[in-house]
Formats: structure tokens, sequence, C-alpha cells
DNA sequence: GTGTTTGCAAAGTGTTTGCAATTTA
DNA sequence: TAAATTGCAAACACTTTGCAAACAC
């Protein structure tokens, strides 16, 4: 069965994600496993609770839409997910939680990533009295040529 | 009768704002110009559809909650104000139009705007090919202190 | 066995739309 | 009076929730 290949990358076995899940407070049931499977193998990637419900049950994988919500919820919630918000009408979550920025495609709704050494975010100002920097996210916003 | 005082904020007298209106080709409607007044009176902000419907009743100004979504539309159609994406579940409009980021409060969701020589975006990357910048958002998320 | 997780359907929230009535030019 | 605008209620898209059944340990 598709759900026990755990060598389709060679780099993340099967038993990593177990691991991961586990590490992070998570029981690894198969849904969540199915799920990080999807996530977290091959590239880095932006999606949302409806695409990543659609692939996995393009995949055979039977899991309902609230569970992908709870699960992409909760992978955000441990760190193994970043939530990006570029478009007020939908959440995206990123699988690259290092430090990086953003393409936004306005017309396709598409993202890419920008790597932290790609752009120089410098001369930062001070944080209002009584709060700190949690993260700077910048979001270029590009639209096709004409 | 409210609706009549031009007078509150002399730098915009009442009929600024129909000039403005029509000006961008907008009909200078009883229901825009009060908008428009409570928008671009006073300071600059940061407002949600359904908080400027509140205040507009607050006013005493009658206007149903789909017009205050439809002018908040037309006016970020003609460049009065700009949309920003912060949070995923409400779309925040912002009534200043020049160059600046932003500080979000994450617990309260407020925000505050950084003024433009108050931070460097430098080196930024080429857009991808055959796209162009739009525009380039930074958002300084912050969180309170323990 | 005990506590956690899931799926379903229902409810919730923010937003948009169709259309008749009203207003503007 | 012709065209634009409004308000209402219904529809919508996305997301969350309550709870019984299924599952993990």
């Amino acid at each position: 069965m598709a759900l026990m290949n755990s060598e389709t990358n060679p780099k993340r076995p099967f038993s990593d994600v177990i691991e991961r899940l586990r590490s992070v407070g998570l029981r690894p049931t198969r849904q969540r496993l199915a799920l990080a499977k999807l996530l977290f193998e091959g590239v880095d990637r932006h999606i949302t609770a409806e695409k990543l419900h659609i692939e996995a049950q393009e995949a055979s994988i039977r899991v309902s839409l609230a569970t992908v919500y709870n699960t992409l919820h909760q992978f955000t919630d441990v760190g193994l997910l970043r939530e990006i918000a570029v478009d007020s009408s939908r959440s995206y979550f990123d699988t690259n939680n290092s430090d990086h920025h953003h393409f936004f495609f306005e017309e396709s709704g598409d993202l890419a990533d920008i790597e932290d050494d790609q752009i120089d975010v410098a001369r930062l100002p001070e944080p209002p009295a009584g709060t700190h920097i949690e993260r700077v996210d910048v979001v270029i916003r590009v639209i096709e040529d004409k």
C-alpha cells in the first residue's frame, strides 16, 4: 500500500515522520502521518487546507476537511508549519519554516519563496513599548506584465 | 445636522470630499460622503468593514453593511484606500496610501504605521520572469512582553 | 481502559450578490 | 428619465465546533 511505502524520499523515512510527530507531542495517527508525508516530503510548499484535502483524496487518503484544518493548525502550533497572510480570504501554510520571505502572484494566488540572503531588511524600527518582534514578513506582490 | 457640518476639519471641507469623489468618477451619494468623512477626516486609520459600519451607525449614518463593503472596495479601486493583508480572516483598509509599512499587534489585531524612512528594504530580488513588482509590504508582527 | 483523535453535519464568520426600490445627474 | 447606487435577504466561501464513534497507548 502507498501508505506504507516509506522509501519514496530516503531522507525522511516513514519512521522519521513518526518520530517527528512524537517529538512534538502529537500522536502519529494515520491521518497525521499521511498529511505529514504530503507536506514534508519533497520540496517546500505553500498550501491551503482545501488544496491539501484534495491532494489527500487524490492519493486515496481518507481524511475529512475538518481534520485537515485541525492538523494544519496543530502542525503550525508546534512549529512544523508557518501560516502566511497574503490574502484575506484564505489561509496559506508554508512548509518552509526557515527565515525567508515571499513573492505573491496576485492573479493566481501562488506564492514563491525568497531566501533570506536575497533581500536586506535593515534598520528595523523599535517595536512599540511593551512589545517585542515576533516575526518580520516581507511580501513582494507581483503582477503579470501586459 | 451633523452631515452638513463641513467645518470639523478645515483642511478637508465638505465640498472637497465631493470633489474628491467626483474626480475619481464616483457619484457623491449620501452614503459615500458620510463614509469618506469618517475615513479621511482626522488622522490616518486602519479599519475593517464591520468596524466602519458600527462607527457609521454610532454617528447616526444610515448605511447598510453591503454598501460599506462596496464603498471600501470602490475607494480601494480608485486609490483612495489600500487593502492590507495581515490576518486571513478579515480585510483591513488603510487610509494612508503613501509608501509605508506596518506593525501588527497579533493579540489585539491592531495596526500601526511605520513610515517609509524608518526601515530599509534593500537589494530586492528580481521579480520572476514575466512579472513586475506591484508593491512591497513589510509587516512586523509584535506580541506583548510577558 | 483511558484519554486522544476523527468525521460528520451543523453552526459561525466575514463577504458577495441579485434584484427591486431609490437616488443622482 | 436614464443610469448609477442602495438595502435587503439570500447565497457564498472558508473555517470552527459539538459530539459520538474509532483509535492510540
